[in-house]
RNA sequence: GGUCCCAUCGUCUAGAGGCCUAGGACGGAGCCCUCUCAAGGCUUAAACACGGGUUCGAAUCCCGUUGGGACCGCCA
């Protein structure tokens, strides 16, 4: 039989880490078993509450998706669009006298619920409506004035968990859920059990703050009489204070670790780390997590997002890339910051330089400002120390032997180096710290020959010339 | 409060009763390399929550305690 997940979030808001995580599970497991003979990754919009519910939101969790690669094989379907078919299973419910009207308002509901938890008792509902008769109407109309409740049968509801294990629940627990509002509207109990029986979706993998809702939903799909998919709860990722991942321990949405030069295969090999591992293994292409993801290497404990490593993990993948691919990326780094670059050769050098020394493209972006201003600036303190005057002199010659060369290669500028500290007898640091200064305004740069190079000797002799009128007009 | 889940270095984790003097990775510390910063190389500190069992033998199995988390809606 082939294997079917699926992605399901509410859009509410944007795609967060937690959700992310979920969806490249759920990728995962597909795919892997797709390569296998048969896999389909499915997403669906679960937009049942309709005042919740944005289109911008559905279109944010569809950019986060994309932009990490989880591609998926069918939808997104929208819940909002298959209200009658809830509906419908709703009122079969009722027929069958499986459910049965409620007509306690939410009101009441609330009321009787707060005093409950007053004095102590479950905040369960009391099943009063439970014994209404059938009585009709059975319109569906909406607007019915009454709720349709599941009658939760007694007994024991047994969750088998691929990742939890086995997990009884008492039925007598489980309170008579309501499956359609009194507006007519179905709700996330009754849609998902509905969707995922009738999506034929085999392995329902999410987080495990569903555990408790599994019962109720084994329940829904054994009164219908639809085969139980496979279950996996996963662990919850939490926040540094080990309380659920929130927008208060720092960026959670997956876009913004775009906006903040990640690259998405860093995100994508992090997440996958964070409740799964292979071992010793930490990097992994994903080509690699589709074929080594299982169920059965995934832990049970939530595990703490850990913003270092990922910063590791970014700075990994950016060393590894390839500088023309880089380049593509980087632009837009580079354009918000007020530069027009072309993705030339010349940027892919820049970059080559960078590769190594930087954690974000954003950084990068910063770091290689200097090659596109017009003006640098000189930090100050490093203007002090070393645009001193003695290096007026040194300059001069640089100048002068710069100008005489041919092609600015790296090895014709280290050579004009070695000359100048050869001759007098200096450390290549005396020299290169300084002309560093003079370059790029800071005491960090990639290697100096590298600079001057890709610098060209226009601007290089440009930038010298006005350090050596600077160390002038300071002395 | 009730129900459920979880428990190895600060963090992510390896560990399927003897391979454990508990391994790897991030982060930390130190050293080397070095034109700066990185990168890289080497070294190092750092954990089986606690208490009982079971067993010749327990990080691993069982029970309890403690601690943490999730859920208890006409939200999803």
């Amino acid at each position: 039989m082939e294997v079917r997940t699926r992605f399901a979030p509410s859009p509410t808001g944007y795609l967060h880490i937690g959700g992310a995580r979920t969806a490249l599970f759920n990728y995962l497991f597909a795919k892997h078993h797709s390569a296998l003979g048969g896999g389909k990754f499915i997403l669906r919009i679960e937009d049942t509450d309709v005042a919740r519910s944005t289109e911008d939101s559905t279109q944010a969790i569809l950019d986060g998706m994309q932009w990490l690669g989880l591609n998926w094989d069918e939808g997104p379907y929208f819940q909002s669009k298959r209200f009658e078919l809830y509906k419908g299973h709703a009122y079969k419910f009722l027929e069958m006298g499986k459910a049965y009207k409620c007509f306690c308002t939410p009101e009441e509901l609330e009321k009787r619920r707060e005093e409950a938890l007053k004095q102590g008792r479950p905040p369960k509902y009391d099943g009063r409506c439970r014994n209404n008769p059938p009585s009709p109407p059975l319109t569906k109309g909406g607007k019915e004035g009454f709720a349709i409740r599941f009658k939760v049968p007694h007994g024991i509801t047994l969750v088998k968990d691929l990742i939890k294990g086995n997990v009884a629940f008492n039925n007598d627990e489980i309170e008579d859920l309501v499956i359609l509002r009194s507006d007519g509207t179905p709700t996330y109990n009754l849609c998902v059990v509905v969707d995922d029986a009738t999506m034929e979706i085999t392995h329902v993998i999410r987080g495990d703050d569903h555990l408790n809702n599994t019962p109720k939903q084994i329940m829904l799909y054994e009164a219908f009489g639809y085969p139980l998919p496979q279950f996996a709860h996963l662990p919850m990722i939490l926040g540094s204070d080990k309380t659920r991942l929130s927008k208060r321990h720092g960026a959670t949405s997956v876009m913004s670790y775009k906006e903040m030069g990640y690259l998405p295969h860093a995100l994508v090999n992090y997440l996958a780390r964070l409740g799964w591992s292979y071992g010793d293994q930490e990097i992994f292409s994903i080509h690699e997590l589709i074929e080594k993801f299982s169920l059965e290497n995934v832990g049970k404990s939530s595990g703490v997002f850990n913003p270092e490593k990922l910063i590791w993990l970014n700075q990994h993948y950016l060393k590894e890339a390839k500088p023309e691919e880089l380049s593509l990326l980087l632009i837009p780094f580079l354009e918000t910051k007020g530069y027009k670059v072309s993705a030339d050769k010349r940027l892919v050098n820049i970059i080559k330089g960078f590769q190594e020394r930087s954690k974000t493209l954003v950084e990068m972006a910063g770091a290689a400002e200097f090659y596109f201003k017009e003006d640098i600036q000189y930090e100050e303190d490093a203007a002090k120390k070393f645009l001193t005057p003695d290096m007026a002199t040194i300059f001069e010659i640089l100048i002068s032997r710069l100008n005489s060369l041919q092609a600015l290669t790296h090895e014709a500028i280290e050579a004009i180096f070695n000359d100048i500290i050869n001759e007098k007898g200096l450390k290549l640091g005396k020299v290169a710290q300084p002309v560093r200064i003079a370059l790029t305004g800071g005491k960090v740069s990639p290697g100096i020959f590298e600079v001057i190079e890709n610098l060209g000797k226009e601007t290089t002799i440009k930038r010298i010339k006005k350090a050596i009128e600077f160390i002038k007009s300071r002395n």
